[in-house]
DNA sequence: GCCAACGTTGGC
DNA sequence: GCCAACGTTGGC
């Protein structure tokens, strides 16, 4: 299967294992490591506020061509629209904090929205919604792939994907710059984009939503602004 | 192509 | 466990 377009290093990581949903404490956003998630839970169960839990997201994707080891990371919406049952696994993320939402936050039937990064006009520009939850990500154990990490095994991986399908296309693409004019704007009036994470954790691949974010972007899908 | 922001690594 | 060096992301 063409390789999605989910950048991100691999880096070391010791693995917690069998943790219970009890014993883990969330801060709003999963830790950046194993490591330092357990360097957190050791600390005690001092919650950091609820543990926060999503049912929506953004997911990047670059729709140019660019290799990598001779290797395109082209995967545009059109290329999701085209791929077999209009599906696709979102393989070759190598991100904690992004592989977190990924294996454990990620469910059946939760909508996303589809954004084009690194290119002439980043923006949103459609919607799919997950069909697949968590499944170790194949790429990882592909010595030829550009995201092999030779430090994860099958019998323990370190890296996961889900599949997500095509829903539709925005009516209108939600640019970069319209989203930023108004995460600005509502940092001033403490409106629904305040804390939308394509500005506060910027470089993250996988970003989830609140209810009121991804109910407020799609109403800009409808408004008359530039 | 530049480079700021930020995640990871590894020496100490 | 700190933190400087390094590498990557991704907008511009």
């Amino acid at each position: 299967m063409a390789p999605k377009r989910k950048r991100q290093e691999t880096g070391k990581e010791k693995r917690a294992s069998k943790r219970t949903k009890a014993t883990i404490v969330h801060s709003e956003f999963p830790k950046l490591s194993e490591k330092s998630a357990k360097a957190a839970s050791a600390k005690g169960n001092q919650t950091i506020g609820t543990p926060a839990t999503y049912s929506h997201w953004l997911l990047k994707s670059e729709p140019n061509s660019r290799f990598e080891n001779g290797v395109d990371m082209k995967f545009s919406f059109d290329d999701l629209k085209s791929s077999p049952n209009q599906t696709a696994c979102w393989d070759g993320v190598r991100n904690y904090q992004a592989r977190n939402f990924l294996r454990d936050q990620m469910k059946l039937g939760h909508d996303v929205f589809f954004y084009h990064s690194n290119c002439k006009e980043p923006g949103i520009i459609g919607q799919c919604k997950v069909v697949k939850e968590s499944y170790p990500d194949h790429t990882q154990f592909d010595p030829k792939d550009p995201h092999y990490d030779r430090t994860s095994s099958k019998d323990n991986p370190k890296w996961f994907m889900v599949d997500v399908k095509y829903v539709r296309p925005l009516d209108k693409f939600i640019t970069l710059a319209e989203l930023k004019k108004t995460h600005k704007a509502h940092q001033s009036s403490a409106g629904p984009l305040r804390n939308l994470a394509l500005f506060t954790k910027a470089r993250l691949s996988v970003q989830p939503l609140s209810q009121e974010e991804w109910d407020y972007i799609l109403k800009m899908e409808h408004s008359d602004e530039s």
